[in-house]
DNA sequence: AGGATTCCCGCAAAAACCCGCAAAAATTGC
DNA sequence: GCAATTTTTGCGGGTTTTTGCGGGAATCCT
């Protein structure tokens, strides 16, 4: 009779001991755990986490949200991202005319529409470019600018596809054989470009040698080419030929269309917005 | 009867703990013994801990209130926490464990020669070393990183190749066919792996499907594969298999090479510095 | 576009907490 | 030793926190 209940007792016992495993956790610690896994592993599903702590989803997510509310990640649909990984900067303050540019990368964001593929080169104008796109577009952008790269990825809707090679460390994108290769191999709807000189007899010109083939690579492989500037490069010309006005389609500036400045390219059948 | 049963359970199970059950636990006595599991186990629930001293919960909230309140242990709902608890979890301000990491960078650096055409993966390990690169180093560094990309081009003697293809958001990395295709046409000195889980019997294992493709590609193309991983992650296990152990020729972590953690690793035949 | 997830909101039950109180226990003073 | 005093403990009740669930909206993926 006592060793019978003295074998219950154990058996009790051990009971205890594992339900002591499946306890179920404290709010703070569960916290603490959910943050571990995100810094650990960058992301977490809520998913795999009310499966991995054997609680509700609805558990999870509020935790998730105290926790983005305090800012210790990142919530997003479906889990959590880690913050600190996410921030990608590049900063771009005292950049030359940068009012005007915000106003021709207002315009430029203004022609693009849902489901094109859309090229484009670097530079400046690109990147603000990138920054005035709405929020809801969902578009494709190719480019082999770093920088660019950076800001189409901020978009939610937008994929984004690198072209890879050989990184130049002054115009921070990818240049080579291998990069124009990759060009020649698509048709985009739109290629859009920053340029940095444009003269209705040179056409488009820029100083340096890579980033001259890569755009015209590019001019080859779009529909239609939309060239973006500041008036001021407008009639100045660069030693290396990228193309001539004929194949611009589009041209914008943060000038309004009927400037003066503009009349000869209105008149070569570019549409000047 | 077995109300009977259950109450022996009890005077045993708290027999267990405390030799003198008859007599009630005195305060001091009391708070020792709650301060001692918390210690032991890093948390307490108030309710087990009132099933145990066979005292009310009012007493043990008490008691947990002035341990509080001299910083013995962190209250929280439905128990508390050992101090030292917050500190493992919660105080990790910026990246995680990033002074881990940067001890990581600074051996990764290290073994990196003149000459070399290195392959690496992205992830927060890989942008420290790339940080951590002395500024004389004339090397080639391939990778499908943004981030990691941005950082070696910081380096004024080192040539940088951008892996091009589509840009996954989350891991800020390029995945897909085109970026494998491009790395399985080099050969580099070495691959310089940031990993998420290694583990002796089940080798490099990650949880993302595209990346884990990526890294596959990397081992293959590289004479040497060096993988960099915070302790932490030492013998963990993600989903997807990347490559077993033996493919591996040097790990590198925070803790000493001859760390026991370490020790089937060396065992294994990998160079563990 | 539609099917499947995931999210959000409100609700309700359970658990934990707090407060005041009075009994029990311990301590102190004589 | 004993009574007064202080400390400690348990308890009842009302409040707050936490959690899971259901249903409908929002979002994602194909």
């Amino acid at each position: 009779m006592f060793a019978a209940i003295y074998f219950l007792f154990l058996r009790l016992h051990a009971g205890f001991r594992n339900q002591n495993k499946s306890l179920p956790m404290l709010k703070k610690e569960r916290q603490a755990y959910i943050l571990h896994q995100v810094n650990l592993h960058n992301k977490v599903l809520s998913s795999t986490l009310c499966a991995e702590i054997n609680v509700s989803e609805d558990t999870i997510r509020r935790d998730l949200q105290e926790l983005a509310e305090s800012g210790k990640v990142i919530k997003v649909h479906g889990g959590a991202l880690s913050p600190s990984f996410n921030e990608v900067y590049y900063l771009t303050n005292g950049v030359y005319s940068q009012d005007q540019k915000k106003v021709i990368a207002q315009k430029a964001a203004s022609i693009i529409r849902d489901g094109m593929f859309i090229l484009t080169s670097g530079g400046t104008t690109i990147i603000e470019m990138a920054r005035a796109l709405p929020r809801q577009l969902r578009a494709t952008f190719m480019s082999g600018s770093i920088p660019a790269v950076l800001e189409y990825m901020q978009h939610p809707n937008i994929d984004v596809i690198m072209v890879g090679d050989r990184v130049s460390k002054n115009s921070k994108i990818t240049i080579g054989a291998e990069a124009i290769a990759r060009i020649r191999e698509i048709k985009a709807d739109l290629c859009i470009l920053g340029i940095n000189a444009i003269d209705i007899r040179n056409g488009i010109t820029d100083n340096d040698w890579d980033v001259v083939q890569l755009k015209k690579a590019m001019v080859e492989s779009a529909k239609k080419v939309v060239c973006l500037t500041i008036a001021e490069k407008i009639n100045t010309i660069q030693p290396i030929h990228i193309c001539g006005v004929n194949q611009v389609d589009m041209l914008i500036t943060e000038r309004s269309p009927d400037d003066p400045l503009l009349k000869p390219y209105v008149d070569a059948g570019i549409e000047v917005i």
